[in-house]
DNA sequence: TATTGTTATACTCTATAACTATA
DNA sequence: TATAGTTATAGAGTATAACAATA
């Protein structure tokens, strides 16, 4: 319960969590937006999901994401499509404005991340990505 | 700026952030905490900072500490304490419910990230904590 | 004057419960 | 009846600006 090699696992994932959140929440800040409708926007570059799919993606309520999306839709960066298959449907996609903010921001995420990807010898990259994708599969 | 093998290196990052940080979210709602009030007991578990100190260990401004504070002492988990050298200072410290509370989640986070880990091999899990403890290092 | 912390204000995020419309 | 989405409500988290007390 104490001091495992794992634990050391553990926390190091846990303040690489905090330190990518951060990046991410302040790259979403310099930019008008909060790391959800970052997030939001991150979904949207390549899918047009109905509400109850885009609450799913982002695992919040789907009262939450109707309030996401009402506050987006507002500033222009999404719009709500009523589905042709089913009248109760409600799509959402982006805007090609919500789409250009996307991309600026994943690139932005890019290069914030850079300098601590800088930390890893370049050889070694390829093997910490493949870990970290293995983690990710198996869950 | 476009498709660099560091870009899937980025991407296995900020996916691995959410996963991790969801896990975070929904192990403090299971007690009835949110990530950032488990973050503040985390911190407050070997330290007694002041409320300006709090603040930039959390990356909050202290407008938002006082409240995290205030509601946090509401519930009886930590406690202010006027600091004895700075008559406008006030250092905040972990009740012991808060303590117990921190020590719990941490022992729910180790055991609710274990499966992840065991997607790797156990020789590699080494490799994979110096490479992040490396680029935490180095920012 | 500068610093420490609090408060007033305003907004976003979030979930729960109740609702409308459609299936 | 069940499902898709919205709305009302309530509370937490967040920052900015203005403030009081102390240094």
């Amino acid at each position: 319960m104490t001091d495992s090699p794992d634990d050391a696992l553990v926390d190091a994932l846990v303040q690489t969590s905090f330190v990518v959140t951060g990046a991410l929440t302040r790259i979403a800040a310099e930019r008008d937006l909060s790391l959800t409708q970052l997030r939001m926007l991150g979904v949207l570059r390549d899918r047009r999901p109905r509400m109850a799919q885009l609450a799913a993606l982002l695992g919040l309520d789907k009262s939450t994401v109707s309030g996401l999306v009402e506050r987006a839709e507002r500033r222009g960066l999404v719009r709500r499509v009523p589905s042709a298959d089913d009248a109760r449907a409600v799509e959402v996609e982006a805007t090609a404005e919500g789409l250009a903010l996307a991309r600026a921001g994943a690139a932005d995420v890019r290069s914030a991340l850079q300098p601590l990807l800088g930390a890893v010898d370049a050889e070694r990259r390829s093997a910490l990505t493949a870990e970290l994708e293995r983690m990710l599969s198996g869950r």
